[in-house]
DNA sequence: AGCACGCCGACT
DNA sequence: GTCGGCGTGCTC
């Protein structure tokens, strides 16, 4: 008689493995993909998820048994293709996925339990003081738990035992864990007005219609984005009685304010997942999406990653927010995540936000989203009052950046006691330095492009390649001395001025050369700091409630070049200091100096047409082939030895495979070339749209050998990139 | 990620 | 002589 051949089990580690590894199923064990199980590894023995049952195979004596089935609820089918997806999309190993899946540690594990009392159907056999202390503790407390009605009553829990024993009270053993409550969809909502009734109808058709779908609200603030799309969700649980939803929000708006809303329209809570929740909401929350029971989710960027079962619908409010970007550790995006995940489960995707992104405009016109528009509120702005200063009648002097109607309103905003910022976005202190005797630039010598000179170190550098030498003393084509003079502002040289015209404000510098970006925004946001002379870093996410005049510096820059986004954040920036301009009493105010106010975008800013603005932006991305119509990749390497992540930086640039419509910058030096002891060095990939950057990227590292003392980090579609 | 192996430096 | 530093490599 042969022997049967077992079955093997594909076992995929949260380790950074390149793939699940096989094991042979042991006799009276039975395992489905998605179980959890122990299985050993090396010498020791490790937690692992079934990824895939294959027949067994006579050929493979060899292979390990799976030790053991550990239980708990098995990983749902839609989430594991999520984590394959993301593995290839990511350029990471599957199982650096499937760890941050794996968030919640002991969720695995059955719920603990807890023993709680209430008042019971029995007498007590004699009633003391402390007795009648502890049921009158017990009336107040509802169900609670002998320690906790011991301290109410003031007496000690052995009172509380007693009571149980004889009856009067009773003990109730519960899961430390319990389920959520149901929402429900038919609490009365706030009465929707006509538009709003309107776009949550064409929601509703979207749920309706079911399978992936995609809508963007576009919405001012105070137009009701949040009521809306509480209906399509109140549709989505109406239609499903299975259905799961993920409501995301940026981690700071994740607010008791949300949560009240929520409350009074579904009459329970959801489940929250969040950076700040304790092990046990975590544990509560992880195992209550696997098991199917928690029907709402309402959560940070990270949710994105929890085991739903049927997912239903994701909405992503505030979909424009940065902090959606997650760039350290893991880095993704978590609103184009929303979009994949959506698609695998079939979920019908909802962004919303009143100052949308460029990437969501973009699908929103080429007809992949359903775009629902939100009028504006009467009289509610999106953009400040905004002016500009023609620096062709208003020149500052020689040498100077500051117009003169812009030093008043700089000197009068300070008067009040307010905040101005002023944003250029170049950083150091000079764009270029040139020769006064011969005209000499100082260029970088693989790129030709001009040298920044940045005062605080005394260097020269390179922004593409990341070059950089000390500025010398003599013109290296003429050999004239101390000819070389900076030309143009960066923040450092404005500052300067700031603080020269001004010498009793206080101004920092806030650009991502600067070291400590958290203190200075705390410091900004506590109004420690009267002028923030900022790059576009300043314009990322802030809430600045005293700032009320913000002042472009260099208009021109964006529509000329030089950092492509200058003109998207430009525009953010000026929408942010508006969001507050509607709330506060203090108006906000906006001036751009330029050379050319007649220009198409800078009339689009002032009048506030979004759209004109966005067209003109749209059109030059489109010429440089920068997203979204093209695609970006970073390559991060770090190293405490210089000479390391140099030789790797090299090393990788030698490596990189040439294909038509990919281009390689750097490596350049990129922002905070240096953090804690740490060097860094970072490639740029810009690829057509037509190119999948991630195939390319797997096939660039494979060629690549990277010392292990040279950590290596891949980031596709990088936010920033200058 | 662990865990072992291996190859050089200062200690009982 | 060996204890231990961490660089390199492997785990079905």
């Amino acid at each position: 008689m042969t022997e049967a051949v077992r079955p093997i089990a594909a076992i995929l580690f949260p380790l950074p493995l390149p793939e699940a590894f096989d094991y042979v199923i042991p006799e009276g064990v039975e395992l489905a993909p998605g179980d959890h199980v122990l299985a050993p590894l090396g010498k020791r023995s490790a937690r692992g998820v079934v990824w895939a049952i294959k027949p067994g195979d006579p050929d493979r004596k060899k292979l390990k048994p799976v030790e053991a089935a550990t239980g708990g609820p098995p990983l749902p089918e839609g989430t594991r293709r999520f984590v394959d997806w993301l593995a290839r999309y990511l350029v990471q190993p599957p199982g650096i996925i499937l760890r941050s899946v794996l968030r919640s540690n002991d969720a695995l594990k059955p719920s603990p339990v807890e023993t709680v009392y209430r008042i019971g159907t029995g007498a007590p056999d004699r009633m003391t003081e402390a007795r009648q202390r502890v049921l009158d503790a017990v009336q107040a407390l509802g169900e609670a738990s002998a320690a906790d009605i011991a301290r109410e009553a003031g007496v000690t829990a052995s009172v509380v035992k007693g009571l149980a024993k004889s009856g009067a009270l009773t003990a109730i053993t519960r899961d430390v864990d319990p389920p959520y409550d149901r929402p429900d969809p038919e609490m009365e909502g706030v009465e929707l007005t006509a538009m709003q009734a309107e776009a949550s109808g064409v929601l509703r058709r979207l749920v309706r219609a079911g399978g992936f779908q995609a809508a963007l609200l576009d919405g001012v603030t105070g137009s009701g984005k949040t009521e809306v799309y509480f209906e399509a969700v109140a549709e989505v649980l109406r239609q499903d009685k299975d259905a799961q939803l993920l409501i995301m929000l940026p981690e700071i708006a994740l607010t008791e304010a949300v949560l009240s809303r929520f409350k009074k329209r579904f009459g329970c809570e959801p489940a929250l997942w969040h950076s700040a929740a304790g092990p046990k909401n975590r544990r509560r929350a992880w195992r209550e999406v696997a098991e199917g029971r928690a029907r709402i989710v309402v959560g940070a960027r990270s949710a994105l990653f929890l085991p739903f079962r049927s997912l239903r619908m994701i909405v992503v409010d505030e979909e424009h927010d940065p902090t959606y970007k997650q760039d350290e550790g893991l880095a993704y995006q978590a609103r184009d995540l929303a979009l994949v995940r959506a698609k695998l489960d079939g979920a019908v995707v909802v962004l919303a936000s009143a100052t949308p992104s460029l990437e969501s405009l973009a699908n929103a016109q080429a007809g992949r989203y359903v775009h629902v528009r939100l009028a504006a509120r009467p009289g509610t702005a999106i953009l400040p009052e905004i002016e500009t200063i023609d620096l062709r009648e208003n020149p500052a002097e020689a040498g100077h950046w500051m117009s003169p109607p812009l030093v008043r309103a700089v000197a009068e905003t300070y008067a009040r006691g307010e905040q101005s910022l002023l944003y250029l976005n170049r950083r150091g202190y000079a764009p270029l330095v040139l020769c006064r005797a011969c005209g000499h630039r100082m260029v970088s010598p693989d790129t030709q492009s001009y040298l920044v000179e940045h005062k605080y170190t005394g260097r020269l550098v390179c922004h593409v390649t990341g070059f950089s030498m000390p500025k010398p003393k003599t013109c290296p084509a003429c050999g004239a001395e101390d000819s070389l003079t900076s030309v143009g502002p960066g923040v450092e040289r404005v500052a300067e001025e700031a603080k020269r015209r001004f010498p009793d404000a206080r101004v920092e510098i806030y650009s991502s050369d600067s070291q400590r970006g958290a203190e200075i925004v705390a410091a900004m946001e506590k109004g420690e700091i009267d002028i923030l002379v900022g790059t576009q870093i300043a314009a990322k996410g802030h809430n600045f409630p005293n700032l009320t005049l913000v002042g472009v510096i260099d208009a021109d820059l964006g529509l000329a070049g030089g950092d492509p986004r200058a003109g998207e954040r430009t525009y953010q920036t000026l929408v942010q200091v508006a969001g507050r301009a509607g709330r506060a009493e203090r108006p906000g105010r906006a001036l751009l100096q330029t050379h050319q106010p007649e220009h198409d975008a800078i009339q689009a800013l002032v009048a506030g047409d979004r759209d004109a603005f966005l067209d003109m932006e749209f059109a030059a991305r489109e010429m440089l082939g920068l997203p979204p119509f093209g695609r970006l990749a970073a390559i991060g390497l770090m190293s405490q030895d210089p000479a390391n992540v140099e030789a790797a930086a090299n090393a990788w640039a030698a490596a990189a495979p040439v294909t038509d419509g990919v281009e390689i910058w750097g490596p350049a030096e990129p922002p905070r070339a240096m953090v804690r002891g740490w060097h860094r060095r970072r490639l740029l990939v810009r690829a057509d749209k037509t190119i999948d950057i991630s195939a390319y990227l797997r096939s660039w590292a494979s060629r690549v050998k990277t010392p292990s003392s040279v950590r290596v980090s891949i980031d596709v579609e990088p936010y920033s990139f200058i």
